[in-house]
RNA sequence: GGCGGUAUCGUCUAGAGGCCCAGGACACAGCCCUCUCAAGGCUGGAACACGGGUUCGAAUCCCGUUACCGCUACCA
């Protein structure tokens, strides 16, 4: 039979890296063993639940690339199947009606926390004889369906933590179906999971406790049982579960933030998992290939955001330059370095300069603010790079003058650039430091930038002979 | 409170009884390379929560303690 596994998330705020590192490994499950990977949005809470919400989810699932099989499916949509399963239940004697007003159970919770009791469900007092039930019924007394929790105990071989039992008098008679007619979740899950034939229910460790529950449920139900398995959480740097406090908690927040969908899956895939050994950069397709439940961890991670950005350095170095290309040509149109048809002429030139930025950058930002340069007229000069480099201004535009002067009668290639310019501080009796940043300030007006001959070339003969030239006049300035 | 889960460097982790007085990575410090910055290389500090067992031998198995997390709702 074939692995049908789901993502369930609610729309109750952005996809969270927490959620989007679930839907990772379900991605990653069914793409290393085969099957189907759903999506369901549970908004069966219709209070919480927005249309902004099931969008962002969308975007930031399409963005990490982790599509989905089949239909969406939408939790809310099957309220009458959730009624219908609640009703089988009942007619089968493994659920009753309670009529019992939620006031007054919440009452005697209070009530037995006084007193300092935990307090327990009794079914003797809220199962009512069955005439009791038909004379509210005919009244038409609201009333809610509890699941009759049956004696023993219930056990499963959890695919990340081993057999988990609990012992069923633990666990009250719960809620399936509120007064209202609406299913509870921990029903509406086994409803829909049972209805989508789902195999392996993949989700955070959160649910532990809920899967007992649910177990019952499904036997109760006549279904058959999927397996399971419990992913530990994630949390924030000071150990606590990770929310707006910590910064950055949503998936698009490291979209804006500069990071490759493949440096993100990377980095989320590593906080609990481990294909073993010491393999720590991967591209999805490695990550499929070496996919295993067997490495799936059962301790909680903390999420470290400088990890993550040298991770996403690594991932930008090993990019190549053309498949770059897509993702940051808008960020340098957007922040209105070329316009769209200027980088399309220039397509090699522009892929030049990508390659050359890529290796030394941590973040897509880095890249176009390094870009910034190569775009405009000339170079503005960082007063730090002066200070530095152009402490005494006769000296340094003298040295650029001589500069200039080789460089005017040099062919334009890295190589034949690098033997003059070599040869040049020879000549002057300087070492090749003494030449070579007081030219890149000229060039970039920055104190780094990637190797001079690079920066010699991209820049083309044209525009770096006149910002050569446009540094001496501004260092004789005056 | 009850029940359940977890426990290796600050962080992510390797480790499935001897290969471990514990390896890799991020971060940090130093050095090297070098036209700068990255990258890379080398070096350093840094961990098996605690206490009992089991065993010739335990980071690895068992029990307890502690800490943290979760569930205990007509929340999801």
């Amino acid at each position: 039979m074939s692995n049908r596994l789901r993502f369930a998330p609610s729309p109750t705020g952005y996809l969270h890296v927490g959620g989007a590192r679930t839907a990772l490994f379900n991605w990653l499950y069914v793409r290393r063993y085969g099957g189907q990977f759903l999506l369901r949005i549970e908004d069966t809470d219709q209070a919480r639940s927005t249309e902004e919400s099931t969008r962002a989810i969308f975007e930031g699932l399409r963005w990490l690339g982790l599509t989905w099989d089949e239909e969406v499916t939408h939790q809310g949509a099957n309220v009458e199947r959730h009624q219908a399963d609640a009703r089988q239940l009942l007619a089968l004697g493994h659920a009753y009606r309670d009529f019992t007003p939620p006031e007054q159970l919440d009452r005697l919770r209070k009530e037995a926390e006084a007193r300092g009791e935990a307090f327990r469900f009794d079914r003797r007092l809220a199962e009512l004889p069955p005439d009791d039930v038909k004379r509210r019924l005919e009244r038409g007394d609201p009333y809610a369906i509890r699941f009759r929790v049956p004696d023993g105990e219930t056990s499963w071989d959890d695919l990340v933590h081993g057999t988990i039992t609990f012992p069923n008098r633990d666990i009250d008679d719960f809620v399936i179906l509120r007064s209202d007619g609406s299913p509870v979740y921990n029903f509406a899950v086994v409803s829909d999971d049972v209805a989508m034939r789902i195999t392996l229910v993949m989700r955070g460790d959160d649910h532990i406790s809920n899967t007992p529950k649910q177990i019952m449920l499904y036997r109760a139900l006549g279904a058959e049982l999927p397996r399971f398995a419990h992913l530990p959480m994630i949390h924030g740097m000071d150990g606590r579960k990770l929310s707006k406090r910590h910064g950055a908690t949503a998936v698009g927040d490291y979209q804006h933030l500069g990071i490759l969908p493949s440096a993100m899956n990377n980095f989320l895939a590593l906080l609990g998992w481990s294909p073993g050994g010491d393999r720590e950069v991967m591209t999805m397709a490695e990550m499929i290939e070496l996919f295993s439940a067997d490495g799936l961890l059962a301790k909680a991670s903390i999420f470290d955001p400088k990890k993550l950005e040298w991770m996403n350095g690594q991932h930008l170095s090993r990019t190549s330059a053309a498949e770059l290309d897509p993702i940051v040509r808008p960020l340098v149109i957007q922040a209105g370095l070329a316009a769209a048809e200027e980088l399309e002429a220039r397509r090699d030139w522009w892929l030049h300069l990508l390659d050359l930025l890529r290796v030394r950058a941590r973040t897509t930002h880095d890249i176009v603010r390094q870009a910034a340069t190569y775009f405009a007229d000339g170079a503005q000069y960082d007063a730090d790079a002066v200070a530095k480099h152009w402490k005494d201004r006769a000296a340094s535009a003298d040295t650029l003058a001589a500069v200039h002067a080789r460089l005017s009668e040099t062919a334009w290639n890295a190589p034949v650039l690098e033997e003059a310019l070599r040869k040049l501080s020879e000549e002057l009796g300087v070492s090749t430091g003494k030449v070579f940043q007081p030219l890149r300030v000229a060039l970039v007006g920055q104190l780094a930038s990637p190797g001079i001959f690079d920066v010699l070339s991209v820049l083309g003969r044209e525009r770096s002979l006149a910002r050569i030239r446009a540094a001496i006049d501004f260092l004789r300035a005056d």
